[in-house]
RNA sequence: GCCCAGAUAGCUCAGUCGGUAGAGCAGCGGACUGAAAAUCCGCGUGUCGCUGGUUCGAUUCCGGCUCUGGGCA
């Protein structure tokens, strides 16, 4: 028997307010006797003393349901998307084989697509960029890494993506040269041999939305209590304690302080004023950013929004649900406050999980023939109006 | 009250010897396949303070008005 794991998925930009929606999803799950736990997919959080700039719920918070992948790396430790979608998907079906229900809420897109999607398949963990090739090709021949002789060295090895990545993302270059190198195959080509795993993997994905201005206020808002929680002596901390090339140093916010001046930012106003202006603005692109992903990723995997799909299984419940909540059909999403979302996120994932139940019994199909669909992953947009 | 300077994009300002305008920042749009809070691409968004005059044509020159700085009283 080919058993899928189902999992429901929290996400959207920041500071829309995923995590304390999530947790009080699994509150009400839990008072009709769905146990769920949570699986953050957020690539700081996953590091221990990235507290308050990754804007980790507090303890006590997090204690209310039990959370993975929050706090679980050493700051100096690597990590990736492809050990993420590895862990995720350990953790649902161990989740799942517990008779609870596994909610994953995260920002981190990336992380959140290769739980289920089209990521490379685990076979390719050996390409962790550390291969013989690799060292001995890149790391040896520092010349080589110039601009120049690297993008000629892509057009050589793998024209495919040298014609694909921008000239001057030179991030993308290195790493399809480094793929190309150590695995001796073409990243274009791995790209096609990419294994979709949606149907071991149905999935029911939340995106949450806010209107700009408010999310913005909400961001400037945020990252001033990050700075009153003490944001600043975080990063000193860790600069003290790991020195300044850890690999979450590089994110948002933790790349301003890191520059910044700890004794300057008490004594002038002026100076911790501009400080605290870049970071807020750097969150705030970055929100842009991930609303650019999810406005149009669902399209781009083809998921099928539950709006768009008048099947019996949410219909009702989408119906039902009614009164506490606006349906927006001209741009297929709902609207409402935190509290009525939240009701709706229950009844949408009661049902997504009780059907599954029902229907997987001895064949994964059966929940698709069910639903008269021909994919693994859903989404709704609710629009969050407070 | 008088004198001087300024008024142009969301902000700071440049410019047009008269032919309806451009930089930085902010903003907006997009990409994204194992570092993704990363990395990269694209886009000026405008009653040139208001109002008369000169002119084929005024944001530009002239007059008046309003506002904002600074100075003198």
């Amino acid at each position: 028997m080919n058993k899928s794991f189902p999992s429901i998925v929290v996400t959207g930009a920041t500071g829309t307010g995923k995590s304390s929606l999530a947790i009080s999803l699994a509150e009400k799950l839990s008072r009709v006797n769905k146990n769920s736990e949570i699986i953050s997919a957020d690539a700081v959080q996953v590091y221990k003393q990235f507290d308050i700039g990754s804007g980790k719920l507090p303890e006590s918070d997090l204690a209310k349901v039990k959370h993975h992948l929050i706090s679980v790396l050493e700051p100096q430790e690597k990590y990736s998307a492809g050990k993420f979608g590895k862990d995720a998907r350990d953790l649902i079906k161990q989740i799942n084989n517990e008779d609870k229900y596994p909610i994953v809420v995260g920002g981190t897109a990336l992380y959140v697509n290769s739980i289920f999607s089209t990521l490379l398949d685990d076979s390719w963990h050996v390409l962790d960029g550390e291969s013989f090739l690799t060292r001995a090709y890149l790391d040896k021949n520092p010349k080589d890494l110039a601009y120049q002789n690297i993008r000629r060295l892509l057009e050589i090895i793998d024209s495919e993506s040298h014609e694909r990545i921008e000239p001057s993302d030179l991030f993308r270059i290195h790493r399809a040269v480094k793929l190309a190198l150590a695995s001796g195959t073409k990243n274009s080509l791995i790209r096609k041999m990419n294994i979709p795993s949606e149907e071991d993997y149905p999935t029911l994905i939340f995106i949450l939305e806010r209107d700009r201005d408010n999310l913005y206020d909400l961001i400037d808002k945020r990252v001033i209590q990050m700075m009153d929680f003490g944001w600043f002596e975080e990063v000193t901390n860790l600069i003290k304690n790991h020195g300044e090339t850890l690999p979450a140093l590089g994110s948002i916010g933790y790349k301003t302080l890191l520059r910044g001046n700890p004794q300057r930012f008490q004594a002038d106003i002026l100076y911790a004023k501009d400080l605290i202006n870049e970071v807020q603005r750097d969150t705030r692109r970055f929100a842009k950013r991930q609303i650019t992903w999810w406005r149009h990723q669902p399209d781009k995997l083809g998921w099928v929004n539950i709006l768009e799909v008048e099947n019996e299984i949410f219909s009702s419940s989408v119906n039902s649900a009614g009164k506490s909540f606006n349906k927006d059909s001209q741009n297929f999403l709902l609207k409402g406050n935190s509290e009525q979302l939240s009701d709706l996120l229950f009844d949408l994932s009661s049902c997504f999980f009780e059907n599954y139940k029902q229907s997987h019994t001895d064949d994964v199909r059966s929940i698709k023939n069910r639903l008269n669909i021909n994919s693994g992953t859903y989404y709704c947009r609710l629009l969050i109006t407070d």
